[in-house]
Order: structure tokens, then C-alpha cells, then sequence
DNA sequence: ATGAAAGCGCTAACAC
DNA sequence: GTGTTAGCGCTTTCAT
């Protein structure tokens, strides 16, 4: 029996030939009035009229799968985050969407921690019900799915790595100068024994870190590296808390302040300092990375190095859009400049001078 | 011009033609074998191999949108939340990830806020590129779109509230229970004035909530209840630290003890207890509620009143998977327990007993 | 100014 | 066992 029935018995969304039906015009007029296509003087207000109508007394909405195959388009940016726990991203993809939303775009959030060794998390993307992607994280980054997500045409860029294929850009802020100015200003305090506890992290990084800031900014003053204060940790509080117990330990020669991976480690830190019955900032300081909220609420509250987290956000968006809708730009590399904020962590920081002003902005 | 060439050379994605092509069998063979039905004798091992190398070689992968458009499905469910800032949702959503991988599903997240008097936030997501959708946060829940949403067959689970509509499931904490473990925790420890600070919403909940159970505990022990210590605020370590702040204020009758919305917020708390110089819990007691990870890195640790998050995600994905395969369930809602971990932001933990112990799971 | 028709890439029914 | 065919719901020429 051939059914010239409405869709909406079978799935219960109505369909564009239902609004047709109703309206009494064909679904192509559908389309074009509802897409705004009918700016362009080709419908009458009269059908256009009837047809948003008859939209609105159905309830209408374009079905997503079909309209993506038939565009071969989504509208959907998609950010792949190593996790969720971290209210860095948070920041980062909020500023993500507002710019997104602006330019007609979606934005979804993937939590996808790639492993070393296991299967890339991000295999199961290449079905891509996105046009773009940005991807977070230094394993997930340097996946090969994302070489073959980009060879098929989908956008991808990438946040804080640098990918050898020229297609995928990417949006980092400076991390180099961020370690050199954290450093810096523990020198500047005094400090000669600084630690560094740094993410445990299974792939090598393709750009200079804060482990090269950090060693550029003993270097200059005439400091010996120690390979033993650099300690790697997991991406967490109690990570954080962890590498610091082992800095503490027996045995140890005690460095008298550590710059750490991110706020969140340092907040674990201050924890471990605390238990150990050390106090911060006389007996040791502690410089955070990162510049999110909790740094401000901690005691004492985190001298640490703030992000443009907006800006990297709306950057990543305009970056990819740019490559999706085909403006070519010579751009490949995007760098933020990152900025010093003294707190209480490391003590005195308006009464000490820093003996030169590292680069930075200032409000 | 006629064209027969492989469709690659336009979008650069290979199409399951080209693996049929290439494999010298018919497209429907690629789907059968691609997706495991040939399993059922239909498909002969060596049509298989062919199938398999082909597609291999040519790095092919379906097409998302015209796969699901097809099969009217998309094995995708989202999660709406009203903000990745929380790291309460991280570890809810990490268990509904692991859940839902193990159906065949893939999850992915929308940060989504609802504000009261605005277009409602989750209009864009009437297209339906899932699924199911998991949705938390009141303002969220109370969409009408989501009621749209399930009259479309789209499966909805709602998060901490209930629905008036029985095909959207809820799956909650028994925030009653908390409120009250709280409240009852800082009265057998001899407060007296304990006031509560909870997050500022524009939409009536649909469930028994914390405030019930703090105006349970109080009644029960014969306590009167001051509306003058209940505030809202803004549910961020900020908002928790401004309420206090306000609670301390001048011309304030000063409660002893706080039960806060949440931990993010008796961060906040403790911050501004800080700044006044009172100390923690010799001067002022703090509960948290719902036992995230800062909880144990703040000075002094929070008490708190731990959720069952794991579980939580999980159980929202059995759900709404359940009802997106049509097993028809008769429990529209689920409750799951908490419980009191007492640690150090309201002292005595272990010397006071409690009168009884509120039902609660223990490790 | 609008309609007819083709087709995006896939899979489910049905032939053979 | 495998190929043929139809069609999911939409947009987009092209005709009228």
C-alpha cells in the first residue's frame, strides 16, 4: 500500500512534505522560506506567511541527519577535552560558544582521554557529525586520527600543540614565557632551590613548554638545573599533593618554592605543605599556572599565571571557521601572551621589585 | 557529464560505492559486513576478507548523517548541564561515558544555561542530532522543549528533578536526605543558629530538596526556623563567599554554622569566614554537600554530604537506554542515597556521637 | 514566484 | 550468498 500519509504517525516529528501538505505549496518552498531564502524577492509574503504558519502549527524543525546529508554540513563544532574536572576548559569553551553561536554554529563537548598504547579515544570521531573539531590535551592532539579527520576535510585545530600537517592549526598561549616569568619571579624573591612539578604526559610536546621557560629563567640567573626538582605527577589535586610529599621527603635536599603544572596541582600543593606543617609562603612558595577561580579562594591564595582563556577560546572558533568556510589564512600558529598575578603563595610581591618586567599585558 | 567517479575526489571522504567498487561486490554487501550482520551465514568468508581490505585501503568509514537518517538513529546521547564549571558533572559524566559506550552509545555534552525571561537555551537542539538527552540543572529541566522533545520520540532523562510528563524519567540524589544529615550533623554538635545558603533559582523545583530536609532537622529538634538566614547566591566559590559575607555582616544576629548549596560554594565559604578572621570550625562551622575532590584539599577539609555521582551517570544512562530500546519500565524515578563524611570544617567529627545515624550507605 | 525532480550516502526488503 | 531497488528528509538546480 503506497502512503502518501504523514510521516508524523511513524517517528512523531512532522516533516517538511507535512508542512507542504498544510500550507498548501510544495516542500521546496518549505525550505526556502524557512531558510531565509526567501529574502531574495523570489517568494510572496502571502506563501511565506502561510508556510511559517503551518511550520509553527506543526512544530516543525528540519530534520538534522537529513539536512546534513544533503549539505554535507552540521553546524556542529565539536571540542574534544582530555576531562572534564579541569574549570580551565570550562573558561576556554564558553568564550568557544558565544563565538560559535555568532557565526551559526553549535558547540558539543567530548571528554576523551587518549591512553598510551590503548586505542585512540578519538577513533569512533571519524563518522564526524561535525564540519570542525578542536582538540585539547597533548595526547589527543598528536592522535593520527585527527591527520585523517583533516584529510577528509573536516576542521580541525589544535589547542596548545603544534601538528606537522599544515592543515590542522593551532591556538596555544605562551607557555615558554609563562614558565620563565613563574621562575623568574621566584628568583627575583630569593628562591635558589625551585622545584617543578609538571604533568606526567606519554607523548613527547611539540612546542616549547614551561620546562624550557623554567630552565631559561634559571639559566639567566646563573643557576644549575637539577633534574631532581623536576617532578612529574598526575593532572590532579591530589597529584599535585603527591609530587610535593615526594619533595618532602627523606633524604631529599628541600627546594624552598615549586612552580606548578596548573592551579589545580598547586592546590593540591599547598595541601601537602600544609600537612608537612610548612607554611606558605615563609617556608615555601608556591607559583599556580593556569589563572582559574580557585586560586583566589585558596589560603593563601595563588601568586600563579594567568590565561587568556576567553580569548583562547574565541580564537579557536575563529580559526576554525575561518578554514571551514574556506578563508585561507597564512596564519598557522596562533600564541597568546600569558601575565604574572602575585597573590599571597610566594610572599612579598609588592614589596620586592622585580628587577625587569617580563613581557606582559596589564590591565 | 555523467559522472561515476568515486565521490572522494569531491568531499574526500570515500563512500561505501567506492569500497563496492573497489571490493567488485554490491554497497549493501559493504553494509553487511561492515556491521557484523554477516555473522549470520549470509556473507562468505572470502566476500568478507575482500570487503574488509577494501575498505581498509581505502580508509573508509560511513557516513554519519546518512547512516542515521537512514536508520533513524544516532547512537549519540547528550548531556546537557548547565555548566562545565562544576566538577560534579565531570565524575557523572565520566560514569554515563563508560555506560554508554558499553550500548554502543557515544555521549557527548552541551553546556547549556538556561536563563529565566530569554529564549530557552535548548530550542537549537530540536533538531535531534541524538538520540537521548540527559538534562541537568532546574532551569534546564523545566524547558518546555524538552516536552517537545519527548513528543518526538526523542528519550529524556532529567537530572535532580521530575517531570510532569511520564515519559521523562528522573534519576536524583535524595537531596531531602542531605539537607537534613547536614543540618541534623551541625545540631548534634550544639549549633544552634545554622543558617543555609543555596543557589539562586528562577524556576519552582519539582522534588523535596535541601531546604526541606534543613527545615526537618531543625523542627525536629524543636529548633524555629529564621527565614532570615536562608540566602541564595550565585552558585560559584564567589556567590558562597559573598552570602557569607553578607551573614556576617553588620545588624546581622550571627548564625554559628552554614549548610551550603555545595562544595564549590563553601570553598567560597570558608574564604570570606577567612577574611574575617574567624576561624574554622572553632568560630564557624561549614558543611559542604555533594563530596567533590576540593573537599579534601581546603583548610580545613570539608564536611560534607557525599553523592553517589558514579552511580548517578550510570543510572541516567540505563535509563534513558531503556527507554530508547522500548523496555518498557515501570519506575519513572529513581533515588539514590548520600552520606555524612564528616572531616574537619565542623570539628569534633569523632568525639561527638550522633543521636542516631540517618540511613546512609557505608563503605 | 513556485513546483518537479534528482540525489546526498546509507541500509532494509526483497529478488535472484 | 549477493545484487537490486527503494527511500530516509532535505535542499537545489532547472523549468515553468
Amino acid at each position: 500500500m503506497r502512503r502518501g500519509a504523514t510521516n508524523a504517525a511513524q517517528t512523531g516529528a512532522p516533516t517538511s512534505a507535512d508542512v507542504a501538505r498544510l500550507a498548501g505549496v510544495s516542500p521546496a518552498t518549505i525550505s526556502l522560506v524557512l531558510n531565509g531564502r526567501a529574502s531574495k524577492v523570489r517568494i510572496s509574503d502571502e506563501t511565506r506567511d502561510k508556510v511559517i504558519a503551518a511550520a509553527a502549527q506543526l512544530g516543525y524543525t528540519p530534520n538534522h541527519a537529513a539536512r546534513s546529508l544533503r549539505q554535507r554540513r552540521t553546524n556542529i563544532i565539536t571540542f574534544v577535552l582530555p576531562t572534564l574536572d579541569n574549570p580551565y576548559f570550562s573558561d576556554v569553551v564558553r568564550a568557544a560558544q558565544t563565538a560559535a553561536q555568532q557565526h551559526g554554529y553549535a558547540v558539543s563537548v567530548i571528554p576523551a582521554k587518549t591512553k598510551p598504547g590503548e586505542f585512540h579515544a578519538l577513533s569512533f570521531l571519524q563518522g564526524a557529525a561535525f564540519d570542525g573539531i578542536i582538540v585539547a590535551g597533548r595526547e589527543n592532539c598528536t592522535a593520527p586520527e585527527l591527520r585523517q579527520l583533516a584529510a577528509r576535510g573536516v576542521a580541525v585545530v589544535a589547542l596548545q600543540e603544534q601538528s606537522p600537517d599544515p592543515s590542522i592549526q593551532s591556538v596555544s598561549v605562551d607557555l615558554e614565557a609563562g614558565g620563565y616569568m613563574a621562575t623568574r619571579h621566584l628568583i627575583d624573591l630569593g628562591h635558589r632551590r625551585i622545584a617543578h612539578v609538571t604533568e606526567r604526559l606519554h607523548e613527547p610536546g611539540t612546542r616549547r613548554d614551561r620546562l624550557d621557560g623554567y630552565r631559561r629563567a634559571l639559566e639567566e640567573a646563573g643557576l644549575a638545573f637539577d633534574p631532581s626538582l623536576v617532578l612529574t605527577a598526575e593532572n590532579t589535586m591530589a597529584g599535585g599533593s603527591k609530587a610535593i610529599e615526594q619533595l618532602l621527603g627523606p633524604g631529599m635536599q628541600r627546594p624552598t618554592a615549586a612552580f606548578m603544572y596548573n592551579d589545580q596541582m598547586a592546590v593540591g600543593a599547598l595541601h601537602a605543605l600544609r600537612l608537612h606543617g610548612l607554611s606558605v609562603p615563609d617556608d615555601f612558595a608556591i607559583v599556580g599556572f593556569d589563572g582559574v577561580a580557585i586560586g583566589q579562594f585558596t589560603a593563601p591564595a595563588l601568586t600563579t599565571i594567568d590565561h587568556p582563556r576567553e580569548e583562547l577560546g574565541r580564537l579557536a572558533i575563529e580559526a576554525l571557521i575561518g578554514a571551514l568556510e574556506k578563508r585561507p589564512s597564512d596564519v598557522r600558529e596562533h600564541l597568546l601572551p600569558v601575565k604574572l598575578i602575585v597573590r599571597e603563595s610566594c610572599g612579598g610581591g609588592k614589596t620586592l621589585l622585580p628587577r625587569r618586567q617580563p613581557r606582559t599585558r596589564t590591565r
